[in-house]
DNA sequence: CTGAAAGCGCTTACAG
DNA sequence: CTGAAAGCGCTTACAG
């Protein structure tokens, strides 16, 4: 009898020849409750030693896996995790996805990426997923979604629902992220201990939150050293193109011209390098120039970035853990805030004398 | 009664407070049976106009969303495609799922994204989730995968399977891709035009297939060209590092030096550029170097990098069209080959006289 | 065109 | 420690 399920066709990917064994197969072999072997697998301190046995070895005989789906639809729940970016093309987020994905793995949890880039349409698709139990939760990364999704009730309840690296500045959600304000001054701060005196910024978009965040310990930071009124920030979107656009803004209009700027992403400082160049602009001799994320090509660009480095991995690596907690009904330190570091490369040096 | 529903508490993220009217709520205000809500929401025109109405009004009224675990479950699919891919951060691929997502979203369908970087059996937990209908099929963007999640009968059957970019050399999966062999000659080809003679070329992983065959084109095109002594070709692994390495052992080793470099990926060249840069060797004076795949960076390197580049959005749109087709049961033009387009940009031009 | 009923594969009080 | 039974929310022959 038992043999004759191991006659069965053999497993292949097409659908035709699949009929998976069931609860109910593992329960025929072992001679007991489907109930029973539901609980040897969820609650195996509940069945003695002898039937769990049993059991185990039904379930290897006849190749029993079982049925997510159902399992999903009895205990309201998917098992999945959502995390919404702005934009996935963006190497930064791939380092923190990873983390992420590594302690939702080993919960037994998937992680469903969303990218919201195009259309803010989709985000809303992304949270009906949460009442219909086809995801559990999810972590934002981003704060550019439609502000109905998220009200102040989600803050309070123990609604599923994690920033990283970003936050609301209206409702106070879980968050683990790096303090913006700081790192931020700290990098105006070295450059103006290089002797710069002219220090412009290429922000994020001005209505994010934390590019709020970096510009006011830009600007204080510059007014701790009188700096103030040489201040001047001009808005790129972090992308390649925009830091290209505001690097020729700065450089080629200006006067006097900087002779420093920080930026708040890798990119855009990449695309200053790219201003500067083509306006026969020295890096650093003539200009330094300031990233923001660590991102891989950094050390590849001409010359190497100086920018300030996040913890991506453990960034992800904690939001996940946050979520879980929160799903699990345990408390939770709501705010985690993880240290960066300036990493000090070629882009950066004293202003011309 | 209708206006009793809707003084439920107000819907939030909250687990709590939830508890989403279901078709028998639908079929209750709408005075039919629940098969008949079902119908009319797969199969309307089994309906007769005025149900639909009723049940439409009643479905805006109670305010309901299918569940679709429980829809899942009965029709035994998940409407989820996966996606396997070699390394998440590698932004070569996020133009391609962006692709893929445009299509499936619009069928109804989910991508779930699986990194199969760090560990070859994250490949197989997801080729797992096909016969438990938590996936319907999955898109290889790698071949790097265990052999034998893949076999013979999985290319004959409908399996629901489909290669992107990559192949595999001895099972004959339906496939949307380049002609790797071309776009590499041609490439070889205009370095040639240019009048060089030494030209080296800076493989990906030498077991994969798609680096076999631009290799193969590498040697054929200098064949071709009487320049079949000169050929020099050392393996890389696609990243910055290794091209890195790599340019500098073609570099600060070889005599004579080559006068051009064609390699498997962008970010390789760009570590090509950056080893000629330390060696102080000028590029396109002393050597031309091009890339592969045409990623947002190499538009910002120093030089810009001329490269082969892919209509990744459309190879990500076609792949998951052919995997829809293929899910329907539909017949397939089983190998799909999407034309590539040399981008000349700065890091090329003649050879020192 | 419509409804009663069975069933997808699990889990979980409840009773013993 | 174990089993019978109900039920998660849908869909789909089947019969009318």
């Amino acid at each position: 009898m038992l043999r004759a399920k191991q006659t069965l066709p053999k497993k292949t990917l097409s659908k035709r020849t699949l009929s998976m064994p069931t609860i109910k197969d593992v329960a025929l072999a072992a001679g007991c409750s489907t109930a029973t072997v539901s609980r040897a697998l969820a609650n195996p301190e509940k069945v003695s030693e002898a039937t769990r046995q049993r059991v185990a070895h039904a379930i290897a005989e006849v190749g029993y896996v079982p049925n997510v789906a159902a399992r999903n639809l009895r205990r309201a729940e998917s098992r999945t995790i959502v995390t919404l970016l702005p934009d996935i093309s963006n190497p930064f987020f791939s380092e923190i996805i990873n983390g992420m994905e590594e302690v939702a793995h080993q919960a037994g949890y998937q992680v469903l990426i969303g990218d919201c880039e195009r259309d803010p349409g989709r985000a809303e698709a992304y949270f009906n997923l949460l009442p219909t139990n086809q995801a559990d939760g999810i972590i934002l990364l981003t704060s550019d979604i439609p502000r109905a999704l998220v009200s102040h009730a989600d803050a309070r309840a123990d609604a599923p629902l994690v920033m990283a690296c970003e936050f609301f500045s209206d409702v106070d959600l879980p968050t683990v992220a790096i303090d913006n304000y700081q790192a931020s001054a700290h990098a105006i701060d070295y450059l103006a201990s290089l002797g710069h005196a002219r220090i412009a910024s290429v922000s994020g978009p001005v209505g994010n939150p934390i590019c709020r965040e970096r510009t006011r310990g830009y600007h204080d930071a510059l007014a701790a050293r009188g700096l103030s009124n040489s201040a001047r920030v001009v808005e790129g979107d972090f992308g390649f193109r925009s830091g290209y656009q505001q690097g020729m803004t700065l450089l080629d209009g200006m006067e006097p011209r900087p002779s420093a700027i920080f930026c708040h992403s890798d990119e855009m400082a990449i695309g200053v390098l790219k201003a500067a160049r083509q306006l026969g602009i020295g890096v650093p001799e003539e200009l330094s120039v300031v990233g923001f994320d660590n991102i891989g090509f950094s050390e590849y660009c001409e010359p190497e970035l100086t920018t300030v480095s996040q913890p991506r991995h453990e960034i992800g690596q904690q939001a996940m853990r946050m979520l879980l907690s929160l799903l699990a009904g345990e408390a939770v330190v709501r705010r985690q805030t993880l240290s960066t570091q300036l990493i000090v490369r070629k882009s950066t040096g004293r202003p011309a004398a």
